[in-house]
DNA sequence: CATGAATGAGCCTTCATTCAT
DNA sequence: TATGAATGAAGGCTCATTCAT
């Protein structure tokens, strides 16, 4: 939900702490409506300030949308790097830890717009692509698979391409973010992604094993 | 091929034989840049027809792409659903034959872009989400979901939530349809989904068994 | 001065005779107020024509300028050429002749504002100034060289660098015209070129006598 | 060098002097890219001070280009009356001497895209342009019309118009001062005014005589 | 005196949509 | 049926100007 702007108390005194009240901003904004049909005057008037604001701190609407990239979604991924990191139990565990991890990020999560919006973007926006695939794709595609090998390696998992597997496991999640951005709104009974992603993790790793 | 449906007079090569033309063009177009960025310009070219000649068939920018979806998407469906009212084998091989049917049309065929147009417009167009889904995506997972409860009921699956279990067969194909509209531009290597898909079936089937 | 729109009967009747109306408008337009601060909205109204309008013909501010450049100056220098080639008197005549066709030109025409439009925004748009230099002003400045050295040749003046020559007749036409654009209007006595000019020929033909 | 006259307290090297170096900046930047594009941003970088301190000593952007003109042209015109006053040699040796001088401020000097930044704001700064003309231009023909005058009473001149010479004098200086600012930029061989203003006062002269 | 931060007004450009023919 | 011509309504971006500190 759009606020109509914090009531500020009248002429000019506003202390912008920086960059970050507008990105959260956006952030909003582009949730609700997409990157392309976001005038920057909605995001402006979201974050409590006049659109030329915006470019005291961004080189343009796509700069924006970019540094959102950077600070709302790499942080994460470098979380979860971490856990995996730091993981020292089965390779069945660590899926069914990650998997929920991840999807309390991209489905529960401030940032769950971000796959559909880049999802929308991607062909307008080539670099912006390359950059989320570069930054947050490959490197949670990267985590999984390891898990995998691991398991793999581990007899936990018979014989399998991990690169692939590590598709498999993302893609429900993916399908949880979407259901959640585009058509949750509709739904009779509200959409819940833990049963889903539980199925989810145990038929996988019975299917894996 | 969109758009040979309704039939046409034979013989005479008529300038323009109606709607369909317009809506091959349109789905050309939004394909390529998704519903937004695509100019009316670009569709008219690409049907060789002037931009108001549009406003003849249709009478919005938006009611093209409903159009688009009726036409193009729909009868899909209704193929996939002969395909398991007739089918007589066993559900986990259903089940393999209908994974790549789907993913014959919405990873390879011509409307592979759909999904993400979909995705992109959903909350700018609720309406449009609304009729996809209904006429599309719950047709299609209850299909799914019809021959998990078969398999179950036979025995072939242990007892499972058929809805989510419908849901874990799309994610896949969804990600691949994605990923190739999205993102296999940049592929190092080409992507194909086949073997991604054969992965998710057996491993499906075997984590439901 | 600007008038306020040829009154036009009224809704959507207009027929363009093309470009032409246009970059008449133009001309007016920015010869009062010079390119920078003309705004496209002047130009449309002055054209009784809306500002997208414009976009039908011209790619952009800078291409209206740069047409007007090649269909309102270019053939005036086209007509000069031809003057020049088909004389047959004397050079001291042709050049008071040239100075009279030139002054008309660029003093009194209606491309009176041009040496001003170009001088000003040489430095902001260098493509355009230097059309102008190659197409304009070096075709005349060759012009008139080609004169003097006809009339050194002859005996007519006395042997004289042809090149710094010409400067030295146009001087004094340039300072008519940005002096009738720029000054004349504050003028307690109407400006009136047509002696100065005449002084000049008569003191500069003597001079190089 | 502009900016050097207001007295400075000698010693204490201030952070800023004054209203001195911020013109000396904004004549820097008005000379390269001209008023109307130059932004304000830029004159206060140059100078190494905030934008906001600009307002401190100048009402308006316009008002530091009156500035301008009066601490950096005006002197120049009140050093050249004295010259003339102080004359005592022939009107033709004066001329000679004061076009060279005229030429040494105007064409080589810091002010020299003064004529062309006055031509192209006349007609969006009427005021301005009114300025210029009393302060500076009709001093200057007043000076050299005073000297025609002189030449002309001596016996030196034929009778002459001096107003009308005036302009004669000064219009190959301006042809000069605008031809470097504007063109000499692309020049193949690099623009020297000498040899055409000597050309120029011997014609004249001659052409006077 | 000096500035960082902020803004309002404006301009060029685009595009879905319409109308006369 | 079909179109060329035209437009209204926006949207991204810029910049002179102004406060609070």
């Amino acid at each position: 939900m759009i606020a109509k702007a914090t009531s500020r108390p009248r002429g000019r005194p506003r202390k912008l702490a920086g960059p970050e009240d507008l990105l959260a901003a956006a952030l909003r904004v582009f949730s609700e409506r997409g990157f392309a049909a976001s005038r920057l005057d909605d995001v402006a008037r979201e974050a409590g300030v006049s659109k030329a604001a915006l470019y005291l701190y961004f080189e343009s609407k796509q700069a924006i949308f970019e540094a959102l990239v950077r600070s709302a979604v790499v942080p994460n991924v470098e979380r979860l790097e971490a856990m995996v990191a730091g993981w020292r139990g089965s390779a069945a565990d660590l899926l069914r830890t990650l998997v929920q991890a991840i999807a309390r990020i991209v489905v529960d999560g401030e940032v769950a717009a971000f796959p559909k919006l880049i999802i929308a973007e991607a062909s307008n926006f080539p670099d912006l692509a390359k950059l989320y695939r570069t930054a947050v794709i490959e490197r949670t595609l990267g985590l999984l698979a390891s898990i995998v090998r691991r398991g793999v390696a581990a007899g936990e998992f018979r014989p399998t391409d991990p690169e692939l597997a590590a598709r498999l496991v993302i893609a429900p999640i993916l399908f949880a973010s979407l259901w959640k951005t585009c058509f949750a709104r509709h739904d009779k009974v509200p959409f819940d992604p833990a049963p889903l992603l539980e199925l989810h993790v145990d038929t996988l790793v019975k299917g894996l094993a």
